[in-house]
RNA sequence: GGCGGCAUAGCUCAGUUGGCUAGAGCAUACGGUUCAUACCCGUAGUGUCCCCGGUUCAAAUCCAGGUGCCGCUACCA
């Protein structure tokens, strides 16, 4: 018999950005569904990649002096980059696709020629606003007050030639496949759908630009670039190898069971992409299903709050298999969720470290205590004791298995943490360190009990793989499980393990986390990071308002020399200058540099002084005058470097 | 503005088609235990289920109105 298929995806990333915990959020989602269904015997296709054409991408890669390809390559292939983080988080795709890969580009241009030839796709002219100095084309939405959202000038209606997908033309087919079927999931976006979309009547779509380069050619017409709805979204059948030879494996795994994406790409998910299947005559995936967002301070992660949580710095930290966990356990799959660290490690302490890792420890460690490591065969069963916690793991795999099919990560995780906390009562129930007192009398009663803990954690590892791969393997390790005994047929049967199964202490699963500790080394991490990634250097804007050369004049610079200069006394900042300003009288000046140069340094330099200020007391001590310096920020951090002159110049000389 | 969603314990949230004496986890307090990762087990709580009406034998749940928060509002990828 064929084995049942199952293919899923994840949206493709647009790589102009290190990836963030959203990302790593729906693609550890998805890797626990695929997992899932590997497990229960589906042969599955787990699809992931990279959205690398548009204009986004070709500004930064202009900024950062690169070509786009070199700059994208750096962000998916390039240290600590997207490639790095799935290998690091350990996901199990199948495929990897980037949209610049050759036999996508070639498959695209076929699509968009099919599109195109059975009448679907027409060239017609795409209205909107063009700032000139720019040199941009705008659209409505995108103006700011009216204005051109990057110079703020006025914008003047302009045209471009475009090609446009007939979109309208398939809005009552998409309008019932949205309500009178389960294709978009949850149902909530349903009504958001029908209601600001499709009622209002579907404008067709502009599927190609003129206003970038970096994407993939129109081939029959030189000067477009196929845009961003055709050319990402077909991914999804390229990649079987829809259009190319590269693959071919789309009779095999098309249509798609589900496509896991983030609720702001629902509708192109539910709307433009089953439209364009229709257009091509392909059948549509069976599946959409919009996630929700981890918010942070109940707020969305932007960059521009600088509040973006870093995959990388968690499962470092924590550890991947802890934080995939966190993320599944948490939050609801279907809405959006409140990320905060101090959660994130009460989740580890609470559910992996206290309750799961504690369980596998105490009882690895009594069955090598008690028994040397070897349960005896010889066992004794009692009904009373037992049954609850063997029925309850009997009836696990089936009550998961519900959540799982459901996407309901959350539920079918607290299902079987049911049974782990459920196990950790039966052994304060059964109290083996008391049997443990007259083996002689207890020892099959003490032995039943181990065994049943074993075939407790047993079943809980199999069903946690999904989740956590590496952590529940090494629990099947330590309880000794062979093969055959962690598989998914075996997760749905009791008394699997030989009566006289041999365990193996390990180490800790997973180390209690100090949370204080803990906190303040990810507020350091975060600091850091925001340093990194502020600009490199920056000056203080010019002053818009004039000064008139009168009032200039007014200022008396002179060159000054540094006859002594001395730290002020309980003063951080100030140092204490005695000065020959040519006058033959000493000056002092004080001057806030204190972080940035050594008092003895300056001894002997020529500096630049204004000496007509008003005299000013600063920590008791008079200061006539002020030292110039230039200034600017670097990384954040103020900098300042005196203005220092050439020697040969008098004290005295005026500056003008 | 239009459309949609949410509001339940100190915190995060469950509560399916009205049957609830309103729950779980965390946090808190107290007690027990010693196999274990200072862990585990037990006990104790506290609620104007946002407000105001209505339907009903019965409303957290359904309806109307109000308040507050959030999302979507299409060519940004």
């Amino acid at each position: 018999m064929e084995k049942k298929r199952f293919y899923i995806t994840t949206p493709i990333y647009y790589p102009s950005d290190k990836l963030h915990i959203g990302h790593t959020y729906c693609t550890v989602a998805t890797d626990a569904m695929a997992r899932y269904k590997r497990l229960t015997g589906c042969e599955v296709m787990f699809l992931t990649g990279t959205d690398e054409h548009g204009q986004k991408i070709e500004d930064k890669a202009r900024e950062a002096g690169v070509t786009p390809q070199q700059f994208v390559d750096g962000i998916v292939r390039g240290d600590r980059g997207i490639l790095d983080l799935w290998k690091l988080m350990n996901i199990s795709n199948d495929r990897f696709i980037r949209t610049t890969d050759d036999y996508h580009v070639s498959a695209i241009q076929k699509i968009f020629k099919k599109m195109h030839d059975n009448g679907d796709i027409y060239k017609g002219k795409y209205v909107g606003k063009y700032c000139k100095p720019c040199e941009s084309f705008w659209t409505e939405s995108q103006l700011v007050d009216g204005k051109c959202p990057d110079c703020g000038r006025e914008v003047q209606d302009a045209e471009e030639e475009a090609y446009f997908f007939k979109l309208s033309k398939y809005a009552d087919k998409i309008q019932h496949l949205l309500e009178d079927t389960d294709f978009l999931e949850p149902r909530s976006r349903v009504n958001e759908m029908v209601n600001n979309f499709i009622k209002p009547g579907l404008e067709d779509l502009c599927v190609s630009r003129t206003s970038f380069t970096w994407g993939i050619p129109v081939d029959f017409d030189p000067g477009h670039v196929v845009y961003v709805w055709v050319d990402a979204l077909s991914n999804y059948i390229t990649a079987l190898g829809y259009g190319n030879d590269r693959y071919d494996d789309y009779e095999k795994f098309w249509p798609a069971d589900v496509h896991f994406v983030g609720k702001e790409i629902v509708r192109f998910h539910s709307i433009i992409w089953p439209a364009m299947l229709m257009s091509l005559g392909e059948p549509l995936p069976k599946k959409v299903f919009g996630h929700g967002w981890l918010l942070l301070d109940g707020g969305k992660m932007s960059k521009s709050k600088g509040n973006v949580v870093d995959p990388y710095i968690l499962a470092e930290m924590f550890g991947v298999d802890a934080l995939r966990f966190f993320l599944l356990r948490t939050f609801p799959f279907g809405s959006d969720g409140n990320f905060s660290n101090e959660a994130l490690i009460q989740t580890i302490n609470v559910d992996l470290a206290n309750d799961l890792g504690n369980l596998l420890s105490r009882t690895v460690s009594m069955a090598g205590k008690y028994f040397g490591g070897q349960l005896p065969e010889n066992q004794r069963f009692h009904g009373e004791m037992d049954g609850e916690l063997v029925t309850m793991v009997k009836e696990l795999r089936d009550r998961y298995e519900e959540q799982m099919e459901k996407f309901a990560f959350q539920n079918a995780l607290s299902e079987i943490f049911k049974v782990i906390d459920r196990a950790n009562k039966y052994i304060d129930e059964n109290a083996p360190w008391v049997l443990a007192r007259d083996m002689d009398a207890n020892g099959p009663r003490l032995a039943c009990v181990m065994y049943n803990l074993l075939e407790t954690l047993r079943v809980c590892a199999i069903l946690l793989t999904p989740f956590i791969p590496a952590s529940a393997a090494e629990v099947l390790k330590q309880i000794g499980a062979c093969e055959a005994c962690s598989d998914w047929e075996s997760a749905g049967q009791w008394a699997v393990l030989p009566k006289d199964v041999t365990v193996v202490r390990g180490d800790n699963l997973f180390p209690r986390i100090d949370a204080d500790k803990a906190l303040t080394e990810l507020e350091a991490a975060a600091e850091a990071a925001k340093k990194a990634a502020l600009p490199d250097l920056e000056i203080e804007p010019q002053l818009e308002e004039k000064v008139d050369f009168d009032t200039f004049c007014k200022s008396d610079f002179r060159a000054v020399k540094v006859k002594d200069c001395q730290p002020v006394k309980k003063s951080e900042k100030l140092l204490k200058f005695t000065l020959d300003d040519g006058t033959g009288t000493d000056r002092q000046i004080l001057s806030g540099i204190a972080k940035w140069y050594k008092p003895e340094d300056l001894i002997g330099k020529t500096l630049m002084a204004i000496v007509n200020l008003p005299p000013r007391k600063m920590m008791g001590q008079e200061s006539n005058g002020m030292l110039i310096s230039a200034v600017h920020t670097e990384k954040g951090e103020e900098a300042l470097n005196l203005l220092i002159l050439d020697d040969k110049i008098p004290a005295g000389a005026k500056m003008c």
